[in-house]
RNA sequence: CGCGGGGUGGAGCAGCCUGGUAGCUCGCAAGGCUCAUAACCUUGAGGUCAUGCGUUCAAAUCGCAUCCCCGCAA
């Protein structure tokens, strides 16, 4: 078949390489404008852009996918099927109709649940037991079209945002596969979602990474794994921004009244957080322009002592 | 040329503004105390103060340049 390929970014690179190996077409691959980024603004492609170039595919960048010329451009390639996974635009009928046969979508979820931009994050924010990638038809409204194949996952205690998506990226890959397989043989199904059960996942500002030391210490703990890489969970401390990378819940009990985010304790045996409702050790934080550190390390440095409040300033 | 912070023994930091013997906490080594310990007491090793140039009698400290790291913003 004659695929052309959607995509951007990291999460969607074991997709493409698999592409890349299969015996399937890709007669070009669409991507993001190069955009400026990083500390010093240098201009830079998307992952994806990187490893088409490096496979010696034929790249494409419009900066507007629903443009005159980029339809015409689409429609001239002749495809078979378009596969979409986090490109980062939205498509409009006009280009969904393209393809011959159909266009495809991984998503980070399983569909109906957590629609949206940032499915990975608020299924573990949101405490899921479980999540998983879709394969679907891709329809005008954000990740409503109808499921070709789904496979679940487990979210485990440990797993953050950041190691489940290195898990899904390629099991999205290999389900995408076999998707292909049952579309090159015509026998594929297709399964239209319970609207009922829709649960949105809207791209995560930097909000989403404020902790509020109110809230129980397991919903902390959910948001420090669930808000990376970004924005990170993170609090204030002496007028700065302490980033928290790591922590785990403790059945601690103080021998006094505490106050929300107040330093219960900070020795070898950890950081020691009051929250809303149980604690939290922190194991891995970093103060704004400050490295990345262990606990331990942090306090050896910092002078944080018991009885200092967190989240006071910022 | 988007804004800002930082590079000081193995780790994390102070000292810099107001130049004049390199300091703190931890770790490490040796010894001691102890039934014992991540506890405590002694002692000790370990530093081109990121790099280069400049100012000065004298630079971690002041000035200029370079390299590297980080936060914000996108």
């Amino acid at each position: 078949m004659k695929i052309v390929f959607f995509g951007s970014a990291h999460f969607a690179v074991p997709a493409l390489e698999a592409l890349v190996k299969s015996k399937h077409e890709i007669v070009c691959v669409v991507t993001q404008p190069d955009k400026k980024k990083g500390r010093h603004l240098h201009l830079a492609g998307t992952d994806v852009k990187g490893t088409a170039a490096a496979a010696g595919l034929k790249t494409f960048q419009p900066e507007k996918i629903k443009s005159r010329e980029s339809v015409n451009f689409l429609k001239d390639l002749d495809a078979d099927l378009f596969i979409i996974v986090a490109y980062g635009q939205i498509f409009s009928q006009e280009v969904l109709d393209i393809p011959k046969i159909m266009p495809l979508n991984i998503h980070a979820s399983l569909l109906p649940a957590y629609r949206g931009a940032a499915p990975i994050n608020w299924a573990v924010i949101n405490a899921e037991k479980k999540t998983g990638v879709t394969i679907m038809y891709v329809s005008l409204k954000m990740d409503s079209g109808p499921v070709i194949l789904q496979k679940e996952i487990k979210i485990e205690e440990n797993d953050t945002a950041l190691s489940l998506e290195e898990k899904l990226r390629y099991l999205g890959a290999e389900l995408l596969m076999d998707a292909l397989k049952l579309i090159d043989s015509r026998s594929y199904r297709l399964l239209e979602q319970d609207e009922d059960k829709v649960i949105l996942a809207p791209k995560l500002k930097k909000e989403d990474g404020l902790i509020d030391w109110h809230t129980p210490a397991v919903d902390i703990h959910n948001q420090i794994r669930g808000v990376l890489p970004w924005p990170g969970a993170f609090t204030g401390y002496g007028g700065k921004i302490l980033k928290i990378f790591q922590a785990d819940v403790l059945p601690v009990f103080p021998n006094h009244r505490v106050v929300p985010g107040e330093v219960i304790r900070a020795d070898k045996q950890g950081i020691v957080v009051a929250c809303g409702r149980g604690f939290l050790n922190l194991k891995e934080l970093q103060l704004e322009a400050g490295k990345r550190m262990s606990g331990q390390n942090f306090i050896i440095g910092h002078k944080l002592v018991a009885g200092e409040i967190l989240g006071k300033n910022k």
